[in-house]
DNA sequence: TGTTGTATTTATCGATCGATAACAAGCAGG
DNA sequence: CCTGCTTGTTATCGATCGATAAATACAACA
């Protein structure tokens, strides 16, 4: 109990205060550049996400609120203001980052039998992989999952239902299959290899920052050609030798 | 300042301690099971490192250490007899875990010509990923990589040195062709699909722990079908466009 | 059986964490 | 300008963290 009241006289112990961030040399003074202080409320909330984001993929989930709130350029209990607590924080990163993801144009993309099957599947990841690997995304995505966060568990069947399934119903159609109501298990694992080949590659770049050998786009057109030959002997095989006790 | 000087008086509120760890209805006083307190210091080290290896792998390395030494039965303090702080006991951890796991014989299996490739990789994957795809090592292996240790790259290169080359070499001296000496990165990471995919099954069950449509070994050979029937045709249509600006 | 060395525990320190209360400063409608 | 609501800051609490020092329990040897 050193100090009694503080009070904060604003004595000339410092400048006016420039009253935006750091000290910026030359005279900018409410133009655009950086708009800081006394953001509106939904303004302020939206930022606090946004850097958390950018912070938390940096420093994992157990990073202080105190440097986060350095991060953000404002106080730490600022934070308090808008979420409840840490955790809430936490909630509302996961479901920007995991669910907000998904664009309707994909949808149309894989099931728009009009193109050939290949040439939607490279379009496809080459955007959806532009979306997802990324350090921000794949470090929060792993993060989320070693803390055991039910919602890794949903994102992994929308990636089931919405892209594995219908690149096995897909390729089946075009090799004049029809498919069945359930997949067979054997298809769906093989459809998960490759999503998981391409995942690895995101990881090796973007969590282990190890080089690689080839460019994003180079590296999904090989993933696809070894697919699209290799499970296409597969089915074949499957029709030569069909009740294979 | 409660209580002034403990000692610890051996009165009758307790039963004569049993000595070993838990109570064991039955009399089993010396002899091998649980050999609890008073441990030689290789004994106790070597303890630490094991339940460790639990601990962490359980909650993460910002897991706190008086509650590894309530899972290892001791007390806090007692950690810092054998390691000189924390972090220097992660690093023991990720020397056992990552370095120590290599069997000799796997070197040996990969370059037996007397076999058939796809019969030597499919021994090798059930083997291999038996030391590795279990919630221990993979667990460990993401809270490292997301932590930034370098070890994690060495390791990396491990496998591309050890496995994915070797296996890349044997494939194309089993289609009559002589290997460069430098492999062609498109091979490269063809072969890390492979190993990226088989590794990502190992995610899905043992980091997110979400139910897979077939067993391990089911998942190996569904793969290797298809790498070995999508890296051939790779190759033969490098083979009939080899000049292809 | 007493001595001695080492394994183990009790008690505690300073730093840092998430969270809260109280206060100050910005911005609108009169 | 003044008044009142909202945004932002200062100061601080209690819990918990890694780490250390001092005291104690155990075991082997004399």
């Amino acid at each position: 109990m050193g100090r009694t009241a503080h009070s904060r006289k604003p004595d000339s112990s410092e400048p006016p205060r420039p009253r935006t961030a750091a000290a910026k040399p030359a005279q900018s003074p409410p133009p655009a550049p950086a708009p800081k202080r006394r953001l509106s409320a939904s303004d302020r909330r939206r930022e606090i996400v946004a850097k958390s984001i950018e912070y938390f993929a940096k420093v994992g989930f157990e990073g202080g609120t105190r440097e986060l709130a350095r991060h953000l350029g404002t106080t730490q209990p600022l934070l308090y203001r808008y979420f409840p607590n840490k955790d809430a924080l936490i909630q509302e990163i996961y479901k920007v980052v995991y669910l907000d993801q998904w664009k309707a144009s994909w949808d149309h993309l894989l099931t728009d039998a009009s193109r050939p099957l290949r040439a939607r599947l490279q379009i496809f990841y080459e955007d959806y992989t532009d979306a997802i690997l990324n350090p921000q995304w794949m470090r929060i995505y792993f993060f989320a999952g070693l803390k055991g966060v039910s919602i890794n568990e949903r994102y992994l069947a929308l990636v089931e239902e919405r892209i594995l399934s219908r690149i096995l119903r897909e390729f089946q159609r075009e090799c004049g299959l029809v498919p069945p109501e359930r997949l067979d298990p054997h298809d769906l694992e093989i459809a998960w290899h490759l999503q998981g080949g391409i995942f690895y590659y995101g990881v090796r770049r973007f969590v282990y920052r190890t080089p690689v050998h080839l460019p994003k786009s180079a590296m999904i057109t090989d993933a696809l050609d070894v697919f699209f030959a290799g499970y296409r002997s597969v089915l074949d095989r499957r029709r030569d030798a069909p009740a294979k006790a």
